[in-house]
DNA sequence: AACAAGACCTGCATGC
DNA sequence: TGCATGCAGGTCTTGT
């Protein structure tokens, strides 16, 4: 499901949550997940204070001022609810659902639930020192905001490597957070073919790209995500950015770029790649 | 070393 | 209505 927007959506709606929180009890009620949730997880957390909510890629990094730190991935379908006495319209506490996995509760009453039907997500936990060394984190790229990572740093990262530009980007080493939706939206918008073989992605073509990518997630962001099946803000409001996909699950329709007839472009295609869906405008990307 | 395919899960839409 | 099939915002692991 989630991809960086989506990510950073559901960070932005924990922060006035979680920010310089107690926690008062954190209850596992599955724990094979991804990943096992770690057996020490819940008592390691539980009376510590939220000194601060991250984002490194699609995870989300709890940092608490005791010195652990709590990584948490929605998968494909994970999601965060949130329910707090002074919520509009929401008297008294949610009852649980079926896929609710992990339920925070706050000093202040507040309740955080990671829901996650398909169970690709993960909770692990990590220490401020080791968290650079993590498994999952160290051998992710830059992120598409740092400052470091530009036209030319992109392009460094896609010299040689002899696959399409779709699967090099879906490839969370050449640059964190994009996923399926998003890279298919930056390749229309930067006029790059998906099948376009990734190092010949160089210069104009790189620097085009990158700014594609920014734009590309930062319009999403302010969207609040896209909203497919499950992705909710944490207050349970709708992604909005799906409204505006020029070419993600919009196969046969016409390209939004195209001025000349559907039936001389054939609209958005659909192709296969790295078992993933890919679309895309023909006639616009090369 | 680099790349592609397989594996992990549940839920939903579609078609017979 | 019931059942089989295919597909879905991801990515680690295995095989070539």
């Amino acid at each position: 499901m989630p991809e960086l927007p989506e990510v950073e959506t559901v960070r932005r709606g924990l922060l006035p949550v979680l920010e310089n929180q107690v926690l008062e009890t954190v209850t596992v009620r599955r724990r094979d997940l991804r990943f096992p949730i770690p057996a020490q997880l819940a008592k390691r957390l539980t009376g510590a204070t939220v000194a601060a909510l991250d984002r490194r890629a699609k995870y989300i990094l709890m940092r608490m001022t005791n010195g652990y730190v709590a990584i948490l991935h929605l998968g494909m379908s994970g999601r965060i609810k949130i329910w707090h006495p002074g919520m509009a319209g929401m008297g008294k506490k949610p009852d649980l659902e079926t896929h609710d996995h992990v339920i925070f509760t706050t000093d202040q009453g507040a309740m955080v639930i990671f829901n996650d039907p398909r169970r690709f997500g993960s909770l692990l936990l990590s220490s401020d020192n080791e968290l650079a060394d993590h498994k999952l984190l160290k051998n992710l790229g830059p992120e598409p905001f740092d400052p470091a990572f530009d036209g030319a740093a992109l392009a460094a990262r896609l010299k040689g490597r002899n696959t399409s530009i779709k699967a090099a980007l879906l490839d969370q080493r050449t640059v964190a957070g994009l996923g399926n939706i998003y890279v298919s939206e930056s390749l229309f918008r930067a006029g790059i073919s998906p099948k376009r073989l990734a190092r010949t992605v160089q210069g104009g073509r790189a620097t085009k790209l990158h700014q594609a990518i920014q734009d590309v997630l930062t319009d999403a962001i302010a969207a609040g995500g896209s909203t497919l099946r499950d992705h909710r803000q944490p207050d349970g409001e709708l992604g909005y950015f799906q409204h505006q996909f020029a070419v993600y699950d919009q196969t046969g329709k016409a390209c939004p770029g195209c001025t000349c007839s559907i039936r001389k472009t054939g609209g958005i295609k659909q192709i296969v790649q790295s078992g993933r869906s890919t679309f895309y405008c023909a006639r616009m990307q090369r």
